[in-house]
DNA sequence: GAACGGCATTCGACATTGTCGAACGCTGGG
DNA sequence: CCCAGCGTTCGACAATGTCGAATGCCGTTC
């Protein structure tokens, strides 16, 4: 691409290549992967490590992310306004519902998650926050395809028998997402666990980000699987109010 | 620096920079700061842009931190290896002592937190995970010092008038810790709080990380500002243990 | 124990790219 | 209205990044 700087978009391949798979890779593996000579590749991943971004194991010879990024992705976190202004609504949302709260935006085709507040109990939880999750499958993704204007994510991995991967079925999913105004998975990414996701918007009406909430399917939804009501009108609640607080004015 | 990417040296410098100011810079600041001329920082910028590690206000034209770095900071969480060793024993941890516990390693001159677990009571707290704190006036920060071999830190803050400034003083004091095994800070980082920390070591015994508790200086030390000696046995306890399944053998 | 294949690393030639001076248009402040 | 400083574009050219060839190491196989 004309006007950028060759090397540093190898070098950020080679980062989503160390974030992406197993965690470790050969110098081999890398150059295999990205079609490059492997001085090529040894000269960017020697400047990688010399800025603390790649780590190389002294045992194997591999190399994996290095401790620098930690820091950027929680400095990254600090300004996301997104988030920052989201932390408000986030608790009380999770405090109404009694469901874990999660806030993502787009990255990379998929969702990515900025925010996220544990279920209000004493189960065993995972902190979410910077992992990305499906477009397709998930409500959250399902928001933010709804109101983009770009193509359908090419890959629609079907993660239980009930994920919506065809692409009429997909289609007509998100225009009823616009026109409802939220959005739900149920059983669609996590069997027994269902979610339901609204529109967060920023300056001028885009949108910006996507607030939900999740939990098991039969918390979330009735008998018939339709989720509660109650629940859906929270959570577009907190959703817009968190869009106040962006400067929307829809 | 021969062998090394010099254009891959400047992006990172730039991020650092970001990552280290008021979040938002212009690219004439950091063409000042980094001496370089603008349209090379501006091609610099447009590369970190495409990768998504750099995000242009559309207001000011200034630049931040891009939510790709958010992803791998997190992956990097997940593959290191101090931190998912001493996850096991920061909960139980927490829980004996009472006190909120940390676990950091040394970046950049300073320690940056790989895990953090809350003081076990329902006051507010804020996640320290990603962010980096001084070697000098912390406990986590004089273990990771005392072992190393590097010089000491040339910029010795004093963040409160507890804090040890002094080359003389601090270099007794982290002789000090390596003949007693454990690290203080009494109000020598935030005023009314003390933390107490031990080293973690990897294979081969080399100190890899430091674990510690914080908390309010008189739940932390006697009348007399001494560390209460069960909480000083319960910390290294638990730190020897993250060492020994780092393999440790020490 | 020897041979082999594949690894990471080094070296140096050279072609490509990254750098930067000059210029431009825009915007906010005086 | 004027001006200073901004971000951005363009194109010449020097510096750098690329990569083929080579090397030494290590683990595996015979």
């Amino acid at each position: 691409m004309p006007g950028t700087v060759q090397s540093i978009e190898r070098a950020a391949a080679i980062l989503r290549m160390l974030a992406g798979g197993p965690g470790k890779l050969s110098l081999a593996e890398i150059a295999r992967s990205l079609d490059l000579a492997k001085p090529t590749v040894h000269g960017i991943l020697r400047t990688l490590q010399g800025v603390g971004f790649v780590e190389q194991d002294r045992v194997s010879g591999h190399y994996q992310l290095g401790a620098a990024l930690l820091h950027l992705g929680t400095s990254y976190l600090d300004i996301n306004e997104l988030r920052s202004r989201s932390i408000n609504w986030a608790d009380p949302l999770a405090a109404r519902s009694g469901e874990a709260v999660r806030i993502g935006t787009v990255l990379e085709g998929r969702v990515l998650v900025v925010h996220h507040v544990f279920r209000p109990d004493d189960t065993f939880q995972t902190l979410d926050i910077g992992t990305l999750m499906p477009l397709h499958a998930t409500a959250l993704g399902k928001v933010l395809l709804a109101y983009r204007s770009a193509a359908l994510p090419p890959a629609r991995d079907p993660f239980t028998h009930r994920t919506l991967t065809g692409e009429r079925d997909l289609s007509a999913e998100l225009t009823h997402v616009r026109d409802a105004g939220w959005a739900a998975d149920i059983e669609e990414f996590t069997v027994g666990e269902a979610a339901i996701a609204a529109p967060i918007r920023g300056y001028g009406g885009l949108v910006v980000g996507a607030m939900g909430i999740s939990g098991l399917v039969e918390r979330i939804c009735d008998s018939r699987y339709r989720p509660h009501a109650r629940l859906v009108g929270i959570v577009r609640d907190a959703a817009r109010a968190v869009s106040r607080d962006l400067g929307a004015t829809r």
